[in-house]
RNA sequence: CGGGGCAUGGCGCAGUCUGGUAGCGCAUCUGCUUUGGGAGCAGAGGGUCGGGAGUUCGAAUCUCCCUGCCCCGACCA
């Protein structure tokens, strides 16, 4: 008996048997508990709230908050409660299923990481504050990790020795910490998150790209079984040339990141990769000649447009950022209606990694001027000018000097040494790279990134393993990811009404949601309710039996906040008739069917 | 990291300017009534007013320090 904590599988059981016979619910609903199968809400402790708090900004992170999934332990730090652990279980189990199909193998590594290997992997230099960095007792250092490359790159070189070991795919379910500089929108993006993350390793660059084929189709199929609207994106390859990376993303007008697809083909990327073509047509002749003007306060485009009675198209923007050197600094140059896109202006020789804008005062020392008045005419930089910009004739700049701007400017004429480059953001509208149709913009929340690593972490940690003529070949890896708690928060920014979510079915807590009204005055209804939970439990339905002393309206209110998509009534009046009532979270309407066939009828709804 | 804001019962808030010993709604508990869309009445419990120091006869309120949290920014020319 001393042991019966420790004993959960023969203790519980026996347990059960015997407290089956007892009538008690709350020995039911223990006796149930292990299998999670269904609950009674008396016996659920935790209320839902009429009252968004004050803190969530996002739908998904308001409904989590109401409907009771998460609580807020501190800042990035959330506890899933039991509604919500049921569902992020649900999204594991899919994840799991499909992983395993895809031939990767579970294992679990630890949280707590020591520094050595991140010394090893040079990353523990790299990261920045984000590493959340920890000293045990002895003074030595570990990391909580982020992410796990160098843990399995470790156990790879001490456990793969031969080619005939490859390929082989490692994953796990685990929680990461990032020390992000703002957690925020709840468990969207919080410091503490569960991640599925895999890990491939191959004796050659084929068998990689064969290998990240199958976790795209493996990835595929998970969001899909999910019931999310998604869309795999090429993401930026990043300062490792040659490599290929994709995001997956679920759509929602919330999200995060824009990302960009033609409306023509398969084409789709993320605003940092997708590349924007030069302009067809070629540029007019000049017509204009060079004029300077005065142009008091107009430091922005707007202004500057708006003054000249031109459009912004018309103008161009120079912006200067940091070069390699010492002090020294690139110009580049966007029309005056697109963004300057960093990541691809990293990429560019002579412009400093990490990237970053110039401070005033370079800017004075490099063209005598402030910001807002700053032209290429004249600088002794590299310049970097969008292809856009170059289509432009007769355009606005800045000359270099407070209050003033030359106009009928002209390449070549006017301006040299410039070297041509995609440096822009795209527009909606712009021509897809693919070669067809145009772009479309959209909003979404990175759920999922697969990345073809390469050698750059098996080269630094020498994970090789031998060939088939005994020579030692470094490994390629993959390494594939999903914010597990992130796909839930986003489940439900995609699927929610006025009312409450809208949990695709795979993903929904329970199934059925049973509610039982004015069960406390009807013995007839109390008795059949009890039937029906029993019968639907037993044919192995998830459901979520409403039994509380409450009023109608309680009671459809918390099922339509929880989101549980099917709801069977069990009510005086209907039964009256011989009959329930039953809706589909998405329906308005309710029909009725006889009470007999009420397992039948379920059945037939079920993951319809 | 920079800027702004907030901190009062479990949640949402008022009270702070003008100092006088804490209040409203929701939630919780008890009783009665009510029962097809977040009930009504009556009663009850629950707060070191984020922490510390100070000013004062007296501080949620004024001053200073600290802490926590939220929002915005960090691609702007």
């Amino acid at each position: 008996m001393r042991t019966c904590r420790g004993l959960p599988v023969g203790g519980t059981s026996r347990a059960a048997a015997h407290l089956s016979s007892s009538r008690s619910p709350v020995m039911m609903a223990a006796s149930l508990s292990h299998k999670t199968r269904a609950m009674r809400l008396s016996q659920y402790p935790i209320q839902t709230t009429k009252e968004t708090p004050a803190e969530a900004e996002i739908v998904s992170h308001q409904l989590m908050l109401r409907a009771g999934l998460i609580r807020r332990l501190s800042s990035g730090l959330y506890s899933w409660l039991p509604m919500g652990l049921r569902t992020l279980r649900k999204a594991e189990a899919i994840i799991r299923e499909e992983m395993n199909r895809a031939g990767a193998l579970e294992l679990l590594m630890p949280v707590v990481q020591p520094a050595e290997l991140w010394q090893e992997s040079g990353r523990w230099k790299e990261y920045g504050p984000e590493l959340l960095r920890l000293k045990d007792r002895h003074q030595r250092d570990f990391v909580a990790g982020p992410t796990h490359e160098e843990v399995i790159t470790d156990i790879a070189r001490r456990e793969l020795k031969s080619y005939r070991q490859l390929p082989v795919n490692f994953y796990q379910v685990q929680t990461k910490f990032r020390d992000e500089i703002r957690p925020r929108f709840g468990v969207m993006r919080a410091r503490e998150f569960i991640m599925k993350d895999a890990y491939s390793f191959h004796a050659d660059a084929a068998s990689l790209e064969q290998g990240y084929r199958l976790m795209h189709e493996a990835y595929t199929r998970i969001f899909t079984r999910m019931g999310l609207q998604f869309r795999a994106v090429k993401a930026d390859s990043g300062p490792i040339g040659g490599d290929v990376s994709q995001e997956f993303h679920v759509l929602a007008a919330s999200g995060e990141d824009a990302i960009v697809f033609s409306d023509a083909d398969e084409y789709a990327a993320n605003m940092e990769a997708a590349a924007a073509l030069p302009p067809r047509e070629p540029r007019p002749a000049p017509r204009e000649s060079l004029a300077r003007i005065a142009t008091p306060g107009a430091k922005t485009i707007e202004a500057l447009a708006g003054l000249l009675k031109i459009e912004p198209s018309r103008c161009l923007k120079t912006l200067l950022v940091e070069g390699e050197g010492e002090n020294e600094v690139v110009a580049l140059l966007v029309r005056g209606d697109h963004e300057l896109n960093a990541t691809k202006a990293q990429r560019l020789p002579g412009v400093a990694s990490p990237f970053r804008m110039a401070d005033a005062e370079r800017i004075q020392r490099a063209t005598g001027a402030q910001v807002g008045y700053i032209g290429p005419l004249g600088l002794k930089c590299r310049i970097y000018a969008d292809h856009a910009a170059l289509a432009v004739a007769d355009f606005v700049c800045g000359a270099n000097e407070k209050d003033m701007h030359l106009t009928g400017v002209n390449w070549d004429r006017d301006v040299q040494g410039y070297v041509a480059a995609d440096i822009r953001n795209v527009v909606e509208g712009d021509p897809s790279p693919s070669g067809k149709g145009a772009l479309k913009l959209a909003r979404g929340i990175e759920v999922g990134h697969i990345f073809q690593l390469g050698r750059k972490y098996s080269e630094k940690m020498h994970a090789a393993v031998l060939d088939e003529s005994g020579q030692e070949v470094t490994v390629h890896m993959g390494c594939y990811g999903i914010g597990v708690t992130r796909v839930v928060a986003a489940a439900i920014e995609q699927n929610h009404d006025e009312r409450g979510i809208l949990w695709p079915e795979p993903l929904a807590p329970f199934k059925v949601v049973l509610v039982a009204l004015g069960q406390q005055k009807s013995a007839e209804v109390r008795e059949r309710a009890e039937r029906l939970y029993a019968e639907l439990t037993g044919a192995g339905i998830e459901v979520l039996f409403d039994d509380r002393d409450a009023r109608p309206g309680v009671k459809f209110a918390d099922a339509e906040l929880l989101g549980i998509p099917h709801r069977l009534v069990v009510a005086e009046r209907g039964l009256a008739a011989g009959r329930l009532e039953y809706r589909h979270r998405r329906d308005s309407e309710s029909v009725e069917f006889p009470v007999d066939e009420a397992l039948a009828f379920l059945k037939d709804r079920l993951g319809r």
